[in-house]
DNA sequence: CTGTTAGCGCTTTCAC
DNA sequence: GTGAAAGCGCTAACAG
């Protein structure tokens, strides 16, 4: 089987169109440009009907390449496989789509050496935006960039000194909204269990929020438990040092609860609890950020602050939408609230039946 | 703030670089192009230096609207949500990654007016190949597209009257390893729980799989249920009416089981039985295709078949690259083999006990 | 070994 | 209203 290839002879081109339909090309790219009103009737109606017999279909890359005007759109993942990256990336997707653009992914699986390559591949391909979403460990090439070449917008992390759009959850509200459910739950030691802190402004928000609601309550103790979930056993043995450390302070009083910080960290959190053979809500309280598939199915059910990731994906693509048709407004920060979703691991007094799934 | 268009002003051109280093823009191309031994010591040396004091980056644009190379592999995912998808697309993109590709990825929502769009915007940018996994059921403009405009590799499914290679799971092989599992343990009557079959081959040749295993088995009885999963309390209903049925037939001796025909419908089935308060193996033997993250946590584990994802993905783009560089064999499938995860869901006999997790 | 020249398919002045 | 001509940034003959 031999391809013509998509560039060459295969292609009908704007000159073909021009030259079947008896007009310039000049005419059939108005006609493409939606200049309508430049077009009599009668050439408007030629070019037409020559376009769908040819299938003529325009090239985006010569488009492009003369003005600028890609409609292309790249996106930056830090972990394809983390499930918050890609229920984003589906509302992303969506919003391109109906804009007419395009996107084009990379993966940088938390490589700062494929990030700064793909952020390569995406300039070199002319991307008109770029949504953002990795660690940002070394942010100099990626603020280079977004100064000079094209607007950027980032998702759920800020990045110090730079002053794009960003688009995520209310960090803080949620986190609050999670807490003081716990303690309304009457949990009294409460860890929120997340990935390292430093430098992730999402996580650091969630323990602002967290620490705030607790110290509204000089009777509850809340602490924050970094965990490497990349390394086996780890999570597990943090627990079980926060479990014996706050049994120790508090004896069979401590009503002991875990808030975890993402989704990734609830999985582990949950084959963590397994392995100790810890079930919630008897022996553990638990709610975590980040609702799931398997939410509802693990033990009574997992409670949950689900993330509107859809919207957030959509609006990043309308706010990156919106700077590259020039708007130069300062600096701005969309932060769309979360859900709480209660089931049985977070109410210990009703759970113990069963399951209960609201 | 204010962008200077990626393309335009901002950008170093090659013309620069040529004038920069005082020599032609031959040179510098035949650099980029690696023929480096066409080149003096001297030049080589004056290229590469004047390129990094620039912070040159040839556009990828210009260099695929001349020679038709424009390094860019599309994608079209049937639904973004389905994990399947996403392991997939992971391989995916890190061989693209390897290989100096770049992927451009489409979502159609199980929609094939989203489709046939998706499909001319990929063509629009002369993708050099496309990896494709859509349900197809109006494949005309694909077949069309691929005889004349590049090269396509099918993922997972076959679409009938076209030669695509097809690079996806040995699903007969899988389907017979797993029922004869199920077999093994002392069920007598299995159901492969299915979307509809209907020109998805991928399901069909899991049936026929399934149907082969218990064919050598006369004291066995096993039967396909179809279910819609977007269609709330079907699943439940259908799982109900197979239970009753082969009670109906067999009594108590009949020892049930579930052969879930993927992912998505193991998470329906989990949630089915769940509402159902039937547990796992106690009430009922549930084995799934597809390995998910929460595969461990239901119950006593749930065992299954896991699919080679990442290497489907990854195959599936080295096999587009060799069509790409003008490979001309016939068709070819590549069929990946399935491996079995036993957890305490299809071993009725030491499961009792609970948290067996080899 | 190196440079000159002519496009790739499209948009965009600038005339008519 | 319409079209001719000049590029966008790059590659690929073709000469020297």
């Amino acid at each position: 089987m031999q391809y013509t290839r998509s560039v060459g002879a295969g292609r009908v081109t704007i000159a073909q169109v021009a030259r079947e339909a008896g007009v310039s090309k000049t005419s059939i790219s108005r006609y493409l440009g939606g200049e309508l009103d430049a077009l009599s009737e009668h050439l408007r109606e030629r070019i037409r009907s020559t376009i769908a017999r040819l299938g003529y279909q325009p090239s985006q890359m010569a488009r492009g390449l003369k003005g600028g005007r890609t409609r292309l759109i790249g996106m930056l993942v830090a972990d394809i496989l983390n499930p918050y990256s890609v229920a984003v990336l589906h509302g992303a997707e969506a919003a391109c789509q109906e804009h007419g653009y395009t996107l084009m992914l990379c993966n940088t699986g938390n490589d700062e050496k494929r990030e700064k390559q793909s952020l390569a591949a995406l300039h070199s391909y002319s991307v008109e935006g770029l949504l953002f979403n990795t660690q940002g460990r070394n942010v100099a090439p990626l603020k280079e960039l977004g100064r000079t070449a094209f607007p950027v917008v980032l998702l759920d992390r800020r990045i110090e000194g730079c002053d794009f759009d960003l688009v995520g959850l209310d960090n803080v509200r949620a986190a609050r909204m999670a807490t003081e459910h716990l303690l309304a739950s009457g949990y009294t030691d409460i860890g929120l269990v997340v990935q390292p802190l430093h430098g992730v402004s999402s996580r650091q928000g969630r323990q602002a929020g967290f620490l705030e609601a607790i110290s509204g309550r000089p009777d509850a103790h809340g602490e924050t438990v970094e965990v490497h979930i990349d390394q086996p056993g780890h999570v597990a043995a943090m627990l079980q040092d926060f479990f014996k450390r706050r049994r120790g302070q508090r004896g069979d009083a401590a009503k002991l609860a875990i808030l975890a910080g993402n989704g990734m960290v609830s999985l582990q959190i949950a084959l963590a609890l397994r392995s100790m053979k810890l079930r919630f809500p008897e022996d553990i309280g638990l709610l975590c950020f980040d609702e799931l598939s398997w939410s509802p199915l693990v033990g009574s059910g997992i409670s949950t602050i689900e993330q509107p990731t859809y919207e957030i994906g959509f609006s990043a693509i309308e706010r990156l939408l919106a700077r590259i048709h020039g708007e130069s407004a300062p600096r701005r920060e969309i932060l769309l609230d979360g859900r709480l979703i209660q089931r049985g691991s977070s109410q210990p007094a009703q759970a113990s039946a069963g399951s209960k799934d609201p």
